[in-house]
DNA sequence: AGCCTTTGACCAGCG
DNA sequence: TCGCTGGTCAAAGGC
């Protein structure tokens, strides 16, 4: 094996200066943006975008509009390491970036931008991700693998019951491979990638909902010590217990020939997966970079070659603390997320109310603690706890944000459906830009 | 038959 | 150099 290269430096939020973010969110006055408004600041033009798309050329620079959009989210951030760039280009050389990032669909509170992310999108994944591509005059947007499965695989291992019901959203598996779809989308090669590949999402979602309307509302147990369904398929290769625990860490290879993914899960005492690392010793002989990416496409898993060693880990809390936020609603912390270049962890929160699987995920950009970056996943079936909200951070500006997150993520996924069609049917989750005063 | 897990042995890095 | 430790290999067995 020869030596590794250092990693490439991970792009850093870094959120614009005020003045820009309230120029573009909050207009001239106090009074938020209206959707077409926002969007219209956002995405200068439809026809722009599918031009660019279309064009399979300019990339995300579609005026003046794409320009605040870009500073607000990547603008900021440091430039990407040339072969990074490199690759985006080429992706977008290959007609790659396609229109996987979802069309705004209502006005976000002042201050704070609103926009959808798919189940299983992390905010880390979307800013950090070396192999980020983002297109946001397209809308589009992907990940690299490792942050989906992070997420997704997190969101799994998290659940020892998975429900279903009519009110959910798309199963885990489904949201797994629609994440995996938009990675893929990111660089389909063509037309018919992205349709069979939206054939995918649309026969898992449907699947999804077909099982649960089968048993109307069931519970699944989920395998504790059973690498998650996240679009690889695992081989365990080891086990070993590790000094300091008397709990066995399992060593999971990607069984594809050609992939280097790999995972190490260890179990804490009770069972419960404690702490999940995923690793890609992507270091890639030239030969190898195509085959692994066109045999990888076929799982919606798209691998970004150019990283030479990353790592993303995951820390399961066994801890049952019950947050109250800010938002008028109970959240009970069920994990936290340390990335490699953040100090700051990264806090997953679930609804309490019984039969509610709202999800909310907390995280702080690296680079300004002040910045932060909630997700909401899934719509309330429930009124907030009464008592609470009124008067919580000084008035109901949360609370308001956080009801107006929920119909909107409805919103979304049905405007969603309805301009992409199959493509995005598993995005509900609704992305919040917020900096802290 | 093929794929998986299990598990003891081996290897490499590090102090 | 040696011992410890984490990571990986590979044979054996199960499904």
């Amino acid at each position: 094996m020869s030596a590794r290269p250092p990693p490439p430096p991970r792009p850093r939020l870094s959120l614009p200066p005020r003045s820009t973010g309230e120029s573009l969110f909050s207009g001239t006055g106090d009074a938020s943006p209206g959707p077409l408004t926002l969007a219209s600041a956002l995405f200068p033009s439809d026809a722009d975008a599918d031009a660019d798309a279309g064009g399979g050329g300019s990339g995300a620079s579609s005026g003046a509009g794409a320009t605040s959009f870009t500073q607000l989210l990547i603008g900021s951030l440091s430039q990407p390491p040339p072969h990074q760039h490199q690759q985006q280009q080429q992706e977008r050389g290959r007609g790659g970036v396609a229109r996987a990032g979802p069309a705004l669909s209502v006005a976000p509170p002042a201050g704070a931008a609103v926009f959808t992310v798919p189940p299983g999108l992390s905010p880390s994944g979307f800013f950090d991700s070396p192999g980020l591509i983002f297109s946001p005059a397209m809308g589009g947007f992907g990940m690299s693998h490792q942050q989906a499965l992070a997420q997704v695989t997190a969101q799994a291992s998290h659940s020892p019951l998975r429900m279903f019901d009519h009110t959910e959203q798309p199963s885990f598996s489904a949201a797994a491979t629609s994440s995996g779809a938009l990675q893929n989308m990111s660089s389909a090669a063509n037309v018919a990638e992205m349709s069979e590949m939206a054939t995918t999402i649309s026969n898992n979602e449907h699947a999804a909902f077909q099982s649960a309307e089968a048993s109307h509302r069931y519970q699944v147990p989920a395998p504790v010590d059973k690498p998650a369904d996240d679009g690889y398929n695992w081989r365990k290769y080891g086990q070993k217990v590790v000094k300091g625990s008397d709990c066995p860490r399992s060593y999971y290879k990607c069984t594809h020939p050609s992939c280097p993914v790999k995972k190490k899960v260890e179990h804490a005492e009770d069972g419960q997966i404690s702490e999940i690392i995923y690793k890609d010793d992507g270091e890639s002989r030239p030969n190898e970079v195509d085959d692994r990416e066109n045999d990888c496409k076929r799982r919606n898993i798209q691998i970004s070659s150019q990283k030479a060693l990353t790592e993303s880990k995951i820390i399961v809390q066994t801890t049952s603390e019950v947050d109250l936020l800010d938002d008028g609603y109970r959240w009970r912390k069920y994990g936290q997320k340390v990335v490699k270049g953040n100090p700051h962890p990264r806090s997953y929160y679930k609804c309490t109310f019984a039969g509610c699987n709202v999800r909310k995920h907390i995280e702080r950009a690296s680079s300004d603690p002040k910045a932060v970056i909630t997700t909401y996943e899934g719509k309330h079936n429930h009124e907030p706890p009464v008592g609470r909200g009124s008067n919580q951070n000084g008035g109901n500006s949360n609370r308001s944000q956080q009801k107006g997150s929920n119909s909107m993520s409805s919103n979304q996924a049905s405007h969603t459906r309805t301009d992409l069609g199959n493509v995005n049917q598993g995005q509900i989750g609704v992305l919040q830009f917020k900096r802290e005063e």
